[in-house]
DNA sequence: GCTTTAAGTTAGACGGATCTAATTAGATGC
DNA sequence: GCATCTAATTAGATCCGTCTAACTTAAAGC
């Protein structure tokens, strides 16, 4: 439990009641094991363990009061439940249904810290004039139309054998264009639909292979690469498709070497 | 305890094996007991029941192997784990250690439809060539050094009474620049530093007034609003740097009127 | 090979959170 | 005013995760 606080199923509990009477009910143990999918008598000691704690204000058989702490906590949790569902579907376009159960259970573990900064993040995405929103939108149904498949990029891939390479690496993100001339890096994916992908795919620009920036031209167009020996000149939307693993972090050899990696 | 799946507990102790593993030692009770800040004598019946969920080889008084099982499950959480806390560190600047906190927390507990769209939108955020990282990194700091001390903006505000207009609400944050003629909204914040903030201030823009949007030049610059019975005229930048609240949520009112609220 | 010591286990306890089954208190009906 | 019904509580059990204290095992010293 943390420390110093209640637990979670009995903010849980908390959060239920100022709800109830927030809508205009009053509080009985009946709707709060309704809310919380218990048994009323898993209810009772709940509601003397909050009584403990001088959350509400509890006698026998009478319905439930907040104190003026309880409303504090309650609000609180309520507040956080409704910020993190919110940022959730409006931003990340998480299933309403998903991003109610992931928010409640964030509501109780988030430190201030980052419940404030991504508050603060929130806010920037809708006033910094770069249409964030709507931008990542297209990203993200881009994505899910061309990059889903890529074994070992969607995140449920589970094909992480400990001490080799598969386990991904969370460094800084970059496409082919953000490359040097002379630097390396290994594909990721390729974030393109239709014929510009297939036209990459044909050239051999696939996951897992390694690639390297020779040079641009003064306008960024065209791009010549290198890639298993060939040289080959890209578009710079193209090059712009391409994402790279992120390289910053040294990989150790694998104990029994397998071919295929990944990182 | 989620569903079909080990407590949250048991998901830890998995972890430290395969870090303990993967860092080159062998996993023993002692270390792994110092790394999860338990006694020795909880580590025991702990190991007990990984190996009756076949997650880990275990004899006792030798030491302990993950099964496969036990790798698969040990990896997709250790993944979990550097993900979110690189994500918190290097986009939302949380401080390392809370990170940490935080990461090993959601690790468990995170929807893998959440997963997977903050791995699109971290992603997104560093290829989509709109230079998100630095411009939100200035945001914040500017942000922190304004507004961290408005009340009931701060996330960590707590003079949320129930029933009244103190609870925030989440949807889409707008700036004064975003309203249409004729729409009204509630100051938040001013997201500005130094003499425009003064500037500002000395005109009575301040949180929780109510401002209303009359007209805008051809080029957008000036600005007319009203504010308190008074016309001004703001020129571009100032009007983009204040902060209204959403105003899409009707409001109850309050069962005792107190003056000042915001909402 | 005996002694010492460190690592690991067992025994026994406790609090939190849940359950089912049995009981009690109140409200409703007439 | 008593019978009935529903809501709420109590009794008693279980599992998890932790603890301290006592014990056992095995390795290390000598
Ligand atoms: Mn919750
Ligand atoms: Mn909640
Ligand atoms: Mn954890
Ligand atoms: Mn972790």
């Amino acid at each position: 439990m943390r420390i110093g606080m209640i637990s979670e199923s009995l903010e849980d509990y908390l959060e239920i009641i100022y709800n109830l009477i927030d809508e205009g009910n009053i509080a009985r143990v009946k709707d709060i094991a309704a809310r919380k999918n218990v048994s009323m008598s898993s209810v009772t000691p709940a509601l003397r363990r909050l009584a403990k704690e001088g959350l509400i204000k509890y006698t026998l058989r009478s319905d439930v009061e907040l104190t003026g702490e309880g409303k504090k906590l309650a609000a609180r949790i309520v507040d956080r439940h409704e910020f993190v569902k919110h940022f959730l579907v409006s931003l990340m376009k998480v299933p309403e249904a998903i991003a109610e159960r992931d928010a409640c259970i964030f509501e109780h573990y988030m430190s201030p810290e980052t419940f404030r900064r991504l508050v603060v993040f929130f806010e920037f995405v809708d006033t910094c004039g770069m249409d964030i929103r709507d931008r990542f939108e297209q990203y993200r149904r881009n994505m899910e139309s061309t990059g889903a498949s890529d074994p070992c990029t969607s995140p449920d891939c589970r094909n992480t054998e400990m001490g080799s390479r598969h386990r991904r690496r969370w460094g800084q993100v970059k496409t082919l264009l953000m490359l040097k001339p002379g630097e390396k890096g290994r594909i990721a994916r390729i974030q393109a639909p239709g014929a510009i992908r297939q036209r990459l795919i044909d050239m051999g620009v696939l996951p897992n292979v390694e690639i390297e920036m020779k040079r641009a031209a003064p306008l960024g167009d065209p791009i010549e690469i290198k890639l298993r020996g060939y040289h080959l000149s890209l578009r710079k939307e193209e090059a712009e498709s391409i994402i790279i693993f992120p390289a910053q972090i040294e990989i150790r050899e694998p104990d029994s070497g397998s071919g295929e990696y990944y990182g």
